[in-house]
DNA sequence: TGACTTTCTGACGATCCGTCAAAAAATGGC
DNA sequence: GCCATTTTTTGACGGATCGTCAGAAAGTCA
């Protein structure tokens, strides 16, 4: 029941989201200027506010959009056929398509939150974006709390499901941030950003005595499979593989 | 040999470093006003420009400042009495300590590396925040590799020395990421995030098989004692312990 | 004390955000 | 197809901040 006009508007705000992404992607938020993206599809700067109250309003819609994306792909992960921990991989491997195929992402989550939640942005969008941060963190408790219900993660005094998935969360946060870092530093670890995530976190599901332990089952199949069952399109687009 | 002007000028600086640091923390950069800054130490806006060329630079040298701390608190823990990993564990109560007292630094160095370098930022700034880090990085590579020379670390095939590194590196900025989610999340592991890093560390280090194992260990009275050893007065300002 | 150097100042040009009244376009009844 | 009404778009404008720079003020030293 979308009048023409009305469609008209819904597809420009997927425009405009497209414009400011690969701006922000290129230039950095500083150099996000309202005018530019308005003149880039076409129309006035007012046309523009329309859809977002603020520019960090449009910040925080590029965010919560690509975040949505990101839960998407967790989710698709949790179907994934294989032991709980071939499961926890495929997640991984989400983490990881979205790595590669979100680069603007993690600055822009990092400057929404980083803001103090400037009040120019609206509460429903931020409430998107938490939204999506936990479903991503729902697929990951649900998969680590089938594997202790299996008996093949077995916590110890003090460990909990949840603090196992914050560390994995950690490890892709700081593999994510540490990107930036690849121009200054040269060290084969920090420039594999995404090997040594991989082995890293393979290392933390071990030290949890998660089953069956890396050191017992090549994970690099179950990994290759995730991507070519689950991420088949996205993992191509990403050069992964 | 420093004329009263020349002194003056210096104690300047640190004066225009606290209050940018402050406002930084209390109301995020996009409310770090030149101006502001001036008056706040009753100069003109000219004058701060004198000695910080631009806004970007004055963030930029406040992460500097901050960085400088860090490598020294990593530094100090470096000559900690105990086994490799108990010295390890000082280098994790280091983090801590800076954790809490510069809770400004996170966002400040993101926004410096994610502002794409503007090229507003004085090259030599960058240079001193870069070689911060890469001191933190070769206090834990030090200790690390004499783990793996006293026969405690031992290192699988592919497993690197900077991998376990880059991967307590980025447990540890992850959680200082999540420090922002507090405020969305209620979840203990969330809330507790220090906690919650001291055992994901210790994890991380177990997954490596790194001896004493924290099950075999306890940890807990190393890391008392790093603390009061080392940082005695900087965890009574933390409020830790 | 006075000539010279260094430092400080704040008004100014330039830039960008967000607004809003007027213009343009779309809608819908006839 | 026409026109009244509603919706949408426009771009000039006010307000705010950055960074500059010529002139004023303060400092230095013989």
């Amino acid at each position: 029941m979308l009048s023409p006009k009305q469609q008209e508007i819904r597809d420009r705000e997927e425009l405009l989201l497209d414009v400011a992404q690969r701006m922000l992607l290129e230039r950095g938020f500083e150099d996000l200027r309202m005018d530019r993206v308005a003149e880039a599809i076409g129309v006035s700067k007012g046309t523009v506010y329309q859809h977002f109250g603020s520019r960090d309003d449009l910040l925080a819609a590029v965010a919560a959009r690509s975040a949505a994306t990101r839960a998407a792909l967790f989710e698709r992960a949790r179907d994934f056929a294989g032991s709980p921990r071939e499961r926890m991989g495929a997640v991984e491997a989400a983490a990881e398509v979205f790595f590669a195929l979100f680069p603007h992402h993690e600055q822009a989550e990092r400057l929404v939150r980083g803001a103090h939640l400037s009040p120019r942005i609206s509460a429903e969008r931020v409430a998107t974006l938490e939204k999506s941060t936990q479903r991503c963190f729902g697929v990951a408790t649900q998969i680590a709390t089938e594997g202790v219900a299996s008996g093949d993660l077995p916590l110890r005094e003090g460990q909990s499901v949840a603090q196992l998935c914050v560390g994995l969360w950690n490890l892709y946060q700081g593999a994510f941030l540490m990107r930036d870092l690849e121009k200054f530093m040269s060290d084969p670890a920090v420039d594999d950003a995404i090997g040594t995530l991989q082995r890293n976190a393979r290392v933390f599901l071990d030290g949890f005595g998660w089953r069956p332990l890396s050191t017992e089952v090549d994970y690099t199949a179950a990994r290759e499979r995730a991507l070519a069952e689950l991420f088949a399109v996205e993992a191509e687009a990403a050069g992964l593989r």
